[in-house]
DNA sequence: CCCTGACTCTTTTTT
DNA sequence: AGAGTCAGGG
């Protein structure tokens, strides 16, 4: 943690600032050269408090890069005093990667990360302050859901409706207010069983974690709170050290990371009575230990963020964070940045329009100089497959015109709806990656690769230790894991320790022999890894530790041998995680095993976007923020989805989708497109979706509808389309419908479109095709729109989703959903 | 102890 | 549709 002294080469690098000179110094002048003024000030102001309130687009990354820049080529601060926090660990790289850019080497010692990162960090310098040892790891939530599920179980909660997520959700909302379980009790109402059990294994969830040496997620921020709080000479020495505090995206912190910054940016109240060692802008050229027992005034805190762009309420945050910050900080300076430079103006107009629909909002108009651009893109796609379609359609056709694969992205509400997307690119050959979804790290294979590198570094994790018991199958189940957990109880003993004494243990010698085996490998890959006087095992032990654990636990050898197909893709996959390890190693020469495990907990949605592939991006609205790109499609824009069902029920829910679209929206620099299905297929089966009400929210001469909803009537939908994808010339299909709208979807004239109304956004919700209640049964004849005719079958569901199953005398079977389906009965 | 097949529940968003 | 869970038989 202590950073080197500053180099003579910085100290070359940077003009010489008289102590005592105040303010920014000439010196910057192409640091704020190409700013507007609001950026300037931004960049410039010297106080106690600044909030820099930073519509979408407006450029706040190079607002802060370019204050933090300044800060350390004036000399107002060394970059250990600087402590910027992020969203993601992804941005965190990119603002460091840019301050160095700024001012070279003078950029390292400074602490760029996330909220976790950053505490991750302080609690492996602390942990022994409070009964943790600095070899804690850290649960993430599949991990503690499974420990919150074998509780549940246990304490037979579910007898009281306790499901393991919302024991879950809520311990994690309670950690994020700083509620343990023991003040949590002191409030809860006792005299409901369902309360009094939720607090029991509230309590019992604490303590598991503390036994196994654990943190989750929220309680690295919590604890941090907490260390701070009980310990005020620890806290103390973060105070001092970080005199320039920053936080991006404020308006997504919640009250835990509210209070931690609280925390660090309080004075520190010296023991002494010595002159303030700071103050009015003074340089400090002292290295923390100096003076350490001086009072000192707070930090600088600098916050940055926009109450539209607050998307994570549910999480948590606290929106009143940011619109009560200068009730917080008295003094506070507010900055306003309005002009966007990243997207045109009809994007922004709409982007405007959706958002002024919120009540209970500081106006705020985002405008920019770029001229208007492109219409928006509207389209209505039949069924998701469709939609689909016309996204990969048009990505190819934007290929062609130039514009690269990683300069488009496509949204969608829930991680669900990438599959459709997914299944119609690689038939279109439409290269993408999708970010987030189902991780990397959530796998099986790599989940219990990394329980076994856990079970080394950190042996008192019992969750680890017991995942991997049994894998690769060893014959050791439920009753060899209970009697070896009822001897650990007896002698007092970890888990993991237990292992150490098979024979002790009744078990039949084939599994005393299974489980002497696994223990003979984690001792061999301790020592490898964790060698046990003083030296430091080099950052390859990693790799190779990781690489004689997969073997000599015979955990590939049994993938490999599986008949299973599927355990060929997780050898794959060990391979590539392998692969990770050794990337660490080269990057990390100091890593440890411990350092390794920490970056992978922390590696978030956003971060692995790679830059360098050339595919298309996929990812969740939420995962979008903070992101642009050239092109953006926002598929399912449909009610239930955008805003989401769910939500509706929820107090400012609707209003925080409606955020959601316009983070959305204004992701895009020069072109978006708008898209949505009629019917869409979840949990198994087909409904009818209608426009999403956000829709009407744009005014109407901004969107080109390639295919209105209204349009989709009796004749645009086909799952044609979806069902054939590369097809040149629309040769292919042979049905009554034919290509109606192939690869060159000629856009409606202007004039038709403006003026027909029912083209109009605002009308179109109620005008989708509606069969009504007609009926169909087995044997009758009917005539699709694009499919011909055909047969019944038979038909299932009820009322508005009744599925016509069909045999059409060309296309083949189809299952139709009667309310909406291009179809009449013959 | 392990495998199989029937059954159920899921989908909000994430560090 | 797909993943996770459970009961019953090997």
């Amino acid at each position: 943690m202590t950073d080197p002294a500053p180099t003579a080469r910085d100290a070359a690098s940077v003009p010489v600032i008289v102590v005592g000179d105040a303010g920014p110094r000439d010196e910057g002048d192409d640091l704020l050269r190409g700013l507007n003024e609001p950026q300037r000030r931004a960049v410039t102001y010297r106080g106690p408090a600044l909030l820099i309130v930073a519509g979408a687009g407006s450029g706040k990354t190079r607002v802060l890069t370019h204050r933090i820049a300044l800060l350390l080529r004036n000399r107002e601060a060394w970059p250990s005093q600087i402590l910027a926090i992020t969203f993601t660990n992804k941005a965190a790289g990119e603002m460091r990667e840019r301050v160095g850019q700024l001012v070279g080497e003078s950029a390292r010692g400074m602490w760029i990360s996330t909220f976790h990162s950053a505490c991750v960090r302080i609690l492996r310098r602390e942990a022994e302050q409070f009964g943790f040892k600095n070899s804690f790891t850290i649960y993430d939530s599949g991990d503690s859901r499974a420990l919150i599920k074998r509780l549940v179980k246990e304490h037979e909660a579910d007898a009281f409706g306790l499901t393991p997520a919302s024991v879950q959700s809520r311990i994690s909302k309670l950690k994020n207010e700083l509620a343990d379980a023991e003040s949590y009790a002191r409030q809860a109402n006792m005299n409901d069983p369902a309360e009094r059990i939720f607090v029991e294994l509230f309590g019992a969830y604490e303590r598991a974690l503390r036994k196994s040496n654990a943190f989750d997620f929220d309680d690295l921020i919590a604890q941090t709170v907490y260390l701070f709080r009980a310990f005020p000479h620890v806290a103390d020495v973060y105070r001092r050290r970080f005199r320039h505090i920053l936080v991006d995206e404020y308006q997504d912190t919640n009250h835990a990371q509210y209070s931690l910054i609280r925390e660090l940016t309080r004075p520190v109240s010296g023991a002494s009575s010595a002159e303030p060692y700071s103050s009015g802008g003074m340089m400090i050229f002292e290295p923390e230990p100096a003076a350490a027992t001086d009072a000192l005034e707070g930090a600088s805190l600098t916050v940055v963020g926009d109450s539209d762009q607050s998307i994570y309420a549910f999480r948590g945050a606290d929106i009143r964070n940011i619109s009560e910050f200068e009730r917080d900080f008295p003094g506070a300076e507010v900055v306003l940045l309005e002009q966007n430079y990243r997207s045109t103006q009809n994007i922004l107009s709409a982007a405007n329009a959706v958002i002024g629909n919120n009540f209970d909002r500081k106006d705020k108009k985002l405008w920019t100089d770029v001229g208007a651009g492109e219409q928006i893109v509207g389209f209505t796609g039949y069924s998701q497959h469709d939609e689909a379609q016309f996204v990969a359609d048009e990505i190819d056709r934007l290929r062609r015109s130039g514009v690269g694969y990683s300069d488009i992205a496509v949204f969608y509400r829930t991680n669900s709806q990438s599959r459709a997307l997914e299944e119609i690119f690689i038939r279109s050959a439409v290269p993408y990656k999708i970010m987030g979804g189902t991780k990397f790290y959530e796998r099986a294979e790599i989940k219990d690769a990394l329980a076994y590198l856990t079970a080394v570094a950190n042996p008192a994790d019992e969750m680890a230790v017991r995942r991997i018991l049994n894998r690769p199958r060893r014959g050791i189940g439920d009753v060899t894991e209970t009697a070896i957990a009822r001897y650990a109880d007896e002698q007092q003993i970890t888990f993991r320790d237990a292992l150490a004494n098979a024979s002790a243990l009744a078990v039949g010698p084939k599994i005393q022999t299974a489980i002497a085996q696994l223990d003979a490998v984690l001792a061999e890959a301790s020592e490898l890894m964790l060698p046990a006087s003083g030296e430091v095992a080099p950052a390859s032990s990693v790799p190779e530790g990781l690489t004689l654990l997969l073997n000599k636990s015979g955990y590939l050898e049994s993938l490999r041998r599986s008949k299973d197909p599927q355990d060929e893709a997780r050898v794959e996959n060990l391979d590539e995680f392998v692969a990770v390890a050794r990337e660490f190693a080269r990057n990390n020469p100091d890593g440890t095993i411990l350092d390794f495990l920490t970056d992978v907990a922390l590696v978030s949605d956003a971060d692995d976007l790679d830059d360098g592939t050339g595919s298309v991006s996929l990812m969740t609205l939420h995962t979008a923020k903070g992101l642009e790109f050239d092109t953006v499609f926002i598929t399912g824009v449909e009610e239930d989805l955008i805003p989401h069902r769910i939500s509706a029920g929820e107090p400012g829910g609707p209003q925080e989708e409606r955020r959601l679209f316009y983070v959305g929206i204004t992701r895009a620099r020069q072109r978006l497109y708008l898209s949505l299905a009629m019917t869409r297929a979840q949990f198994g089966e087909v409904s009818a979706a209608m426009p999403s009400r956000f829709l009407q929210e744009i005014p109407a001469e901004l969107v080109n509808w390639r295919q209105s909803p209204g349009d989709v009537n009796g004749r645009g939908g086909t799952q044609s389309r979806a069902l054939n994808a590369r097809r040149p010339g629309g040769a292919s299909g042979g049905f009554g419908g034919g290509n109606r709208y192939g690869d060159d979807l000629v856009p409606l004239g202007r004039s038709q479109r403006v003026t027909d109304p029912s083209r109009f956004p605002n009308r179109v919700t109620a005008k989708m095709r509606d069969n009504g209640d007609l009926q169909l049964a087995a044997g009758d004849r009917i005539r699709h729109d694009d499919f011909g005719e055909g047969r019944v079958d038979t038909v299932t569901g009820e009322g508005a989703k009744r599925i016509a199953h069909v045999r059409f005398d060309t296309a083949g079977a189809k299952k139709l959903l009667i309310k909406v389906a291009p179809i009449t009965k013959l």
